[in-house]
DNA sequence: AATGAATGAGGCTTCATTCAT
DNA sequence: TATGAATGAAGCCTCATTCAT
């Protein structure tokens, strides 16, 4: 059984894996499931048991990727002893800007869109509480030395403003590269959560 | 040969009509050109003497329908006699997001990114510096009685935040309803038109 | 061991009647073979265990309901004393259509071209001599006060006119709905059996 | 224009034909829509410019033949001079009989089941009144020295027993050879008539 | 005897684009 | 200019059957 469990395993991550290839480099209208399954190595129908479609597969990479984007800023901000939430902010943003500049693969799949769709289902929305991430969030806006209003309001306007400047700034250079439109988007970001914090 | 001409323009003007009813309605991967040219009443060649493919029509509508909207924002601030800078973009964005919302179809075809796209070559790019809206900008701006810094930072900056963040709450109520997410969204702007105005 | 055969047992059963359900409620070329598995709670390979494919499982339960139904008539006609082979026969088409007609499932497994198929080779072919409906047929027609000609073209006859009329009237309403009908088919069944009377 | 019509004409006629031939040949579930565009030489999509699925041509073709066959059996009719309705019906019924047994091809199409769906709403249904194969019948009938009670029952339950009986006498041989068998049938036929006839 | 993951052939359908009229 | 029949590549998805466990 470990043996089944194992081969089972070992296909669905080459169908992971072929996908996020092909999706980052051809895009996903471009690729067909069956390009998916020859370069996976697998046959078609194998495919079809562990996806419904290739939206389903690249939905399923989106959140993975995300979360796995988000965890390593979070690892990372700890590590580094970043205190005081309005730097932790900064911090995770700046992480995340970096290493999808840096990975431009990454950056389109995870485009402007899907990464907040991803990320507000992610750590903004309070229901899913057990979410590591969203805890986080919470306890790092508790550790503060500040207290806060609206702050879920507060987070979802960081978010979109970091995400969509960001992502532009990134891929085109508009209206400056992104090292030089940085402090511009910091200085927004904390003017922001400063209007947030309790008078 | 006027006649001509007119025929021309009302096949032309049919596809656009039609295209933008079924893009609005039913998404532009679910909409084939043949739907297009059944419901416009032409032949299915008569496309492809006017339009390369699908997303050229679809740029086309949008560059047209993006346009449209501005200008109306702008038309609608001067007979208001809207003034100060601050308050002309506060006024601005407003009038878009009412439109947007009242108008789904609209909103939809004018999407997040689109728009964005569509806003930073009409009027974050000076290149095109004979565009209308581009320049009533800038006359605004100057007309302001504070002077400002690095200002097509500003408006960028601006725009997304506005776009992204207005997108999202006027389509999925998060974090809260667009009314009660104006305030918010309102500030922010303000607080970053401020931080851009000389000492 | 005997528990052994007991489990088959199940297996097979539980086969047999979610294959009934799913041909009787979806058609045959509706219903997969992973359908019929999943809600018999079996595993697929399990399937070809006891049968060959779709049709192979189809056929055995028509051939099962169908002998079950003529059986049944049989015993209830018994049970009634019903005399005389022109009775006999009439009461026998009568318990068949009533109960097909109160129960459209079987109604439709069994349609026309089957149960004329699964009659016949049950009880029109005289090879199977042990069979016990061809049997108490032939005992009926013995029984009789009149003797017969040409007994199996007459029990072909009026079983492929009952079958077929009594289908279409059944399904369709047409000509008549089956109660309105009755009278005429029963009517040419009679003339049927005394046209086949010797002199 | 002539040109593009003929042509139009001459594709769809490859279809029918190609399509009849491989449907009586290997049957319809082991027909593709490949092999019929296949072998008419015409591409894949033209298919779905004239036929919705595999069906959809089945049955057109269906009907066609039909129509045909019963249109020619009047016609010999006629050209024969055969009077009175009882006599009529029985060179209709044999003429058909015959045409069937020695074109299988044209039989296996039109099974008993088709035929009748076919026959009953060709010239059973008087509602398609301007149908000239149901005028015909009923010419015939009005035309015959006696009066008939309950003509559609009667048509009914003829052609049922016709279409049934002789599906199967001619397929299987069985109870006895269609040769051989048609007395029988003929009797039965001509007692049902006999049956509606007014007193 | 029982399982169910894996297979891949096989069939279906759509649709952008061309081109003769 | 305008037409719309024809094309056929392209992609989607299902499902009967096998076979290692």
């Amino acid at each position: 059984m470990g043996k089944i469990d194992e081969n089972k395993r070992i296909k669905k991550e080459a169908l992971y894996n072929t996908a996020y290839t092909l999706f980052t480099t051809k895009g996903i209208n471009a690729t067909a499931i069956s390009d998916i399954v020859k370069n996976a190595g697998v046959a078609k129908g194998t495919f079809y048991l562990y996806f419904k479609d290739k939206y389903d597969i690249r939905n399923k990479l989106i959140v993975h990727k995300t979360k796995e984007l988000l965890n390593d800023a979070l690892e990372h901000m700890k590590q580094e002893k970043i205190l005081g939430f309005e730097e932790q902010v900064i911090y995770i943003i700046d992480y995340v800007i970096n290493v999808l500049y840096s990975d431009r693969a990454l950056s389109n799949l995870i485009s402007k869109n899907l990464v907040m769709g991803a990320l507000r289902s992610t750590f903004l929305t309070g229901e899913d509480t057990d979410d590591e991430i969203y805890q986080t969030l919470h306890l790092m806006i508790a550790a503060d030395s500040h207290a806060y209003n609206d702050v879920d309001v507060m987070l979802f306007t960081i978010v979109e403003l970091a995400g969509s400047a960001g992502y532009n700034s990134m891929h085109y250079s508009e209206p400056l590269p992104i090292d030089e439109y940085k402090p511009f988007l910091y200085r927004a970001i904390r003017l922001i959560i400063e209007s947030h914090r309790e008078a």
